[in-house]
DNA sequence: GGGGCGCTTGACATCGATGTCACGTGGTGG
DNA sequence: CCACCACGTGACATCGATGTCAAGCGCCCC
C-alpha cells in the first residue's frame, strides 16, 4: 500500500510487528494496544483511532499463541480430528461438517489421517498434545482407548466418531449400523429373496461386525437360515470383492441378491455382476453412498449415511464440553436413509411364494 | 498406569504439568528437563535417565507453542492450506498428499474450505497468520492475491495450486488445463467428430477458462469451426448441466461429441445422455476422474488430473523455500492422464469422411 | 476546597519454554 | 601445585502477549 512495498527490489525477511511496534508508533503503552486489539472497554475513542492506524499501517496480526499462553484459560482455539483419511470421502464430508462449526467459533482444525494404523493413532494424539488442542475428534483404530483418560482427566474433551472406543467413556456420534444392516436385509427379504449374501470389510473393524451381525439378525428373525458360504467377511477393496462376488454368483445353488458394506466392495461388486451380465438379475443394496451411484444400470439402491450430520453433531458435542458441560457421556446414533434406487428392487424367487404362501 | 488414576471417582481437571514440575520431580534444574526433552548432548545418562523417568510419571508433554515463542527462529511447524473444500474429492487428495510430506518432517497442517468465496480467502489467511503458520499452499479465489505479498516479504513462503494467482510472484503447481483440454478434443477428433460442445463451469474460474481456450485453439488448430452454440459456460452444478445438455442435443443439428470439463457437469451430461437414450450414440470425454466413471455405460473416457502428484509437488516445493531456496519461483506444470474408458471412443460422422478425404 | 469516584492509562509480573552465560568439579599438563 | 579445560548444570533474561494493580486526571458533591 504505502511507499516502497511495491518496488521490484529484493525483499529481505522485515521482522514482523509485535505490539511493542504498534505502542511505540502510536505513542501508547502496550497494554493500551491489547485492549484496543481485544476491544476491550475504557479506551478513549482518539486513542483507539490512534492504535487502530498504527497497527493497519505496520499490518500487525497478533500472535495467537503468545496471547494463549499468557491467558488464564490457554486455550488455543484448535481442535484436532483424526480419520482414517482426509481423502476417504465420508471422512472428508466429516470434516467439512465439523469445519463448519468450528469456523464459526473461530476455531481451526487440525486434520490427520491414520490409514487405519494403530501406531498413528497414539502419534498423532502426541503431536496434538504439543500442540495443546482444546479437544479431539476420533475416529478409534486401536482395540483400547484407555491411554487416552489422561487428556481427558487434563480437560480436553473428546467425541469419538465412526466406531465406539474402549477403555474410555466418553461422547460418541456413530451410524446405526446394526439396524441400518437389518433394514437392507428386510428390504431385500420384502423383494422376495431367501439366498441374500454378505460382503463385508475387514472382521477386525467394529462397524463391519456390526453390520454383519445386523444382517444376521435380521436373517434370524426372518427365519431365513444363513449360509455361512454366503457370508464373506475380510474384502477391503474392490479387486478382492470383484473376485469373491464371482465365485459366490458361480455356486452351484447362488443368492439371488447381495447386501455389500462397503464403498469399495460395493464397487468391486458391482463390476462383477456387471462381467458377469448379471446386474439385471441379482439384487444389490449397499451400505454407504457411491458417489454417481445413480448413473450406474441399474441405479444402485443403497443405506446412505449422513456424515454432515455425523460431523455436525459431534462438533457441537465437542463444542458444548468446552462451554462446560458436565452431564454423563452421550451416544448419539444417527439414522440412515434408504435410498431406493432399483438394484435393490430386482425380485426374488420368494416373491410368489411370499403372496401364495400367507 | 499408576496410583489413583483408574479410580471412577469423578476426576477433576488436573493441572497440566510443565517442566517446571517435572524439574522438580527429578531434582534438577528446568534448563536440564529442557535438555534432555530436546536431545541436546551434554547431559549426564543416569541425570537424563533420573528426567526421563519423572516425564514419564507426570505424562508431560512440552508445549510447543511456548517453545515457539522463545525459539529464534519462530517456526510453528504448521502450515495452513486454502481448498475449495476439504469434502472436495480433488482437494481431498491434494490434501493428503500435502500431508503426508508434511507429517514425514513433523508439520501439522490446517486447512480451510473457501468455497470459492473471495471474503473468506483473506479470513482465513489472516486466521492462519495469527495462528503464525509457516507457511501456505494456496488455491486462489479472489482475482488480486496482492494483498498476500506482506506475508512473503517476512519470510512465509507460498505455494499456489490449481490456479494461477495475480498480484503475485510465487511457486504455483497447476494442471496442464490448457494442453489437456486441446487433447481432449483432438482424440475426439480423431474419432471423427466435428461438432462437439463445450461444457464449462463459471467462466470467472480461471481453469474453466482455460479449458474452453484449449478446447477453441484445437478446434481452431484443425480447422474446424467453433460453434458459439455449444460452447457452454457457467455451469456449476448437474441439474444446470443436465438442463443444457438436454437442449443442446434437441437442437436442429445436434453435437455428436461432449467434452464436459469439470465433474459435477459431466454426472449432470451423463444424466441427459441416459434420458435422451444418447449415451452411446453420443461421444463424451470428461475432464477430472468420475468416482466409479467406470461402472457407468459405457464407461466415461476421462482427462484424468493427478492430485496426488499435485499436492506432493505443491508440498515440497514449500519446504524448499523454508529450507531456503531463494530462488526464483518456479510454475509447475502437472501432466493430465487420458484414460480411454469406451464413451469418448464412440465414432462421429467424420469417421467415413475422415477416412475417404486422404 | 477537599475527598472521592470513574474513566484512562501504563508499569510490571507472568504464561512455559529456550538461549546465554557463568559456575562448580574433576582431570590434565606444565 | 596451580592454571586451564571440558563437561554438566542451573540462574536468569527473554519471546509476545494479557492480568493485576496503582496512578493520573477531571469532575461532582458535600
Amino acid at each position: 500500500m504505502t511507499s516502497m512495498s511495491s518496488a521490484p527490489t529484493p525483499r529481505q525477511a522485515s521482522r514482523r510487528p509485535t505490539m511493542r511496534d504498534v505502542a511505540r508508533l502510536a505513542g501508547v503503552g502496550i497494554k493500551t494496544v491489547s485492549r484496543v486489539v481485544n476491544g476491550e472497554p475504557d479506551v478513549a475513542p482518539e486513542t483507539a483511532e490512534r492504535v487502530r492506524k498504527a497497527a493497519a499501517e505496520l499490518q500487525y496480526e497478533p500472535n495467537m499463541h503468545a496471547g494463549n499462553l499468557r491467558r488464564g484459560d490457554g486455550r488455543t482455539h484448535t481442535i484436532g480430528l483424526l480419520v482414517s483419511s482426509v481423502a476417504n470421502p465420508f471422512a472428508a464430508q466429516v470434516h467439512r461438517a465439523i469445519e463448519r462449526v468450528a469456523t464459526e467459533r473461530g476455531y481451526a482444525v487440525f486434520a490427520t489421517s491414520l490409514e487405519d494404523d494403530p501406531a498413528a493413532e497414539r502419534r498423532a494424539i502426541a503431536a496434538l498434545a504439543r500442540r495443546r488442542v482444546d479437544g479431539y475428534v476420533v475416529t478409534p483404530v486401536r482395540d483400547d482407548q484407555s491411554y487416552l483418560q489422561v487428556h481427558l482427566d487434563r480437560g480436553t474433551p473428546m467425541v469419538c466418531i465412526d466406531r465406539e472406543p474402549s477403555g474410555i467413556d466418553v461422547d460418541t456420534v456413530v451410524t446405526a449400523n446394526h439396524d441400518s444392516a437389518r433394514e437392507a436385509v428386510r428390504h431385500l427379504i420384502a423383494q422376495g429373496h431367501r439366498r441374500i449374501a454378505f460382503l463385508g470389510d475387514l472382521e477386525r473393524i467394529q462397524t463391519a461386525r456390526l453390520r454383519r451381525d445386523g444382517y444376521l439378525a435380521e436373517l434370524a428373525d426372518q427365519g431365513t437360515p444363513a449360509d455361512p458360504a454366503l457370508t464373506v467377511l475380510d474384502l477391503h477393496d474392490d479387486t478382492s470383492a470383484t473376485a469373491i462376488t464371482r465365485r459366490l454368483l458361480t455356486l452351484p445353488d447362488p443368492p439371488t441378491a447381495i447386501f455389500s458394506s462397503q464403498n469399495l466392495v460395493t464397487v468391486g461388486a458391482i463390476r462383477a455382476l456387471q462381467q458377469l451380465g448379471a446386474e439385471h438379475d441379482v439384487a444389490l443394496v449397499a451400505f454407504d453412498d457411491v458417489e454417481s451411484g445413480d448413473l450406474v444400470s441399474p441405479r444402485v439402491t443403497v443405506i446412505a449415511q449422513d456424515p454432515d450430520r455425523i460431523g455436525r453433531l459431534a462438533a457441537e458435542r465437542l463444542f458444548a464440553r468446552l462451554d462446560g458441560d458436565v452431564g454423563p457421556p452421550r451416544q448419539l446414533v444417527v439414522p440412515t436413509r434408504l435410498v431406493v434406487r432399483g438394484s435393490g428392487e430386482i425380485p426374488g424367487p420368494g416373491r410368489a411364494a411370499a403372496a401364495a404362501s400367507p
